[in-house]
RNA sequence: GGAGGGGUAGCGAAGCGGCCGUAACGCGCUCGACUCGAAAUCGAGUUACCGGUGAUGAGCCGGUACGUGGGUUCGAAUCCCACCCCCUCCGCCA
């Protein structure tokens, strides 16, 4: 949620940023909105305060045996009115709460302006693309053909966008996992977490997934539960509603967990393979950082990512999202996108994030500087990594002419000193 | 699922219809005294949010908040109802 007081005050601020996004909100919708809160407001605290007064009133009198009927029939008035115009300022409350929520957060004043995906911005570029002398086959197909994946079983099981992975597959998916959380909790500053994988409705509206996407999030049916799309949200919720100390940032989580996508409105695409599917194992970084700090922060957080792909052997570039791309929460975010070789592209496989005080106000998160007023904290997020799409690219960089796959070295140990996944 | 206890400031905790929410008391934190310095001790200060007025500051005025949402009442932390969460015991269970 963006700051209150910077749309009274700076509704063109508001305006500009929404411009970039392409939001079709009106920023003069919700003025009048506001306008007519603070007007509701204002009556109902006047007649409160008068309402204080008297009441004190008939306190002295009971306390001092005097009559005070008269006083008690005018408070009588007095409080239905007050009663009515309550519920009409809280309804305008509402109003003025709902719109704010729908707000995406405002893009910081390095990030391009741009249109969509077209108008990103390359900021860095790692590793050579292989040269083959042959025509590399797609991820799907491969793994299939090892044995190792299985998505007509997994079709039957549950439907499409599922996959079954089976013996080295199986273990290559928990070996990334593990290599990953390794190298964020040994080498880096992470604090391992293992979540709940359904949140309620308030951790979900914390993060910024509602109110405005449900469509993307599967609901259980009896409870009024969400399957996470991403740790992301529990991570960032871990401290909704309480105070930091100022001492303790920057604080720094991951967590492997299956993350859970609708994909709506993705019909079509990416229907092969391990790219798009509604069940998908992740581990995600999150971090609370200080106001002052969080955009160096969103740089050390991109290099973990990074240097993850470092240790796989696997080229990678790394792109600024332009505003018209950038996520709901973001103010700031840069994709990292894998080659992949069967489709001669970059695709993205991290996407690191940071949302300054967007979720923590939200979810009220805040840190109390010594001596200071408590303010809110800015959260961070990254993928590192998707183990599906880790896979995808070590089976498409990794492949040889005769249909094996050449495992990266630093896998190896993890996938019990297995180098290369042989054909049957 | 059953029975009981509880949810109040950063933490612990008192209050159980108006004189108690800038919320007793304790801890913590900030400043000061003492000290060469520290500890201990002593003194002072320290809730958040919203509205009005200021400069998106300070201050001042007003309002709201005692798990959440309703209700009773002129007035609710306090009484009633529903729900959520935590603790103890019992039952069931991976």
């Amino acid at each position: 949620m963006i700051d209150l007081k910077l749309v009274q005050k700076q509704p063109e601020v508001l305006a500009r940023a929404l411009a970039s996004r392409h939001s079709d909100l009106d920023v003069n919708e919700f003025l009048s909105l506001d306008a007519r809160r603070r007007a509701l407001l204002s009556e109902v605290e006047s007649l409160k305060s008068q309402r204080n007064t008297a009441s004190g009133q008939v306190a002295a009198c009971k306390r001092e045996g005097r009559d005070a009927s008269a006083l008690l029939a005018e408070l009588g008035t007095l409080s239905d009115r007050i009663k009515e115009l309550d519920a009409q300022t809280a309804q305008a409350r509402v109003d003025v709460e709902t719109w704010l929520l729908r707000v995406p957060n405002i893009p910081d004043a390095s990030v391009p302006v741009g249109r969509d995906e077209t108008e990103n911005v390359e900021v860095a570029r790692w590793g050579q693309p292989r040269s083959f002398d042959f025509t590399p086959h797609e991820h799907g197909d491969l793994g299939t053909a090892l044995g190792g994946l299985d998505f007509e079983r997994a079709a039957k099981l549950t439907g499409s966008r599922f996959a079954v992975s089976l013996g080295w597959a199986a273990r290559l998916d928990r070996a990334l996992a593990n290599f990953f959380l390794d190298q964020h909790t040994v080498h880096a500053d992470y604090l391992e977490v293992s979540p709940p994988y359904m949140v309620n409705r308030t951790t979900m509206t914390g993060t910024g997934q509602l109110p405005k996407f449900e469509e993307d999030l599967f609901r259980l049916a009896e409870w009024d539960y969400y399957l996470i799309p991403t740790a992301e949200v529990p991570l960032t919720n871990l401290h909704a509603g309480e105070v930091l100390e100022e001492a303790q940032l920057p604080r720094a989580y991951c967590a492997a967990t299956p993350c859970f996508r609708s994909e709506a409105g993705s019909a079509g695409k990416d229907t092969r393979g391990l790219i798009r599917m509604h069940q998908f194992t992740k581990v995600e970084m999150v971090r609370f950082a200080h106001p002052d700090d969080s955009f160096n922060q969103l740089e050390i957080m991109t290099g973990h990512a990074r240097r993850l792909l470092e240790l796989l052997e696997l080229p990678y570039r790394v792109i600024t999202l332009c505003t018209g791309d950038m996520g709901f929460g973001a103010a700031k975010t840069y994709d990292i996108e894998v080659w992949l070789p069967a489709q001669q592209t970059y695709r993205e496989i991290s996407s690191c994030s940071n949302c300054i005080d967007f979720q923590a106000r939200r979810a009220d998160i805040r840190f109390k500087p010594k001596g200071g007023k408590s303010a809110f904290v800015h959260t961070l997020n990254g993928s590192g990594l998707p183990t599906g799409r880790a896979m995808a690219a070590i089976l498409e960089n990794g492949q040889q002419k005769d249909g094996s796959i050449v495992l990266p070295k630093v896998l190896v140990p993890y996938m019990a000193g297995v180098e290369c996944i042989e054909p049957r």
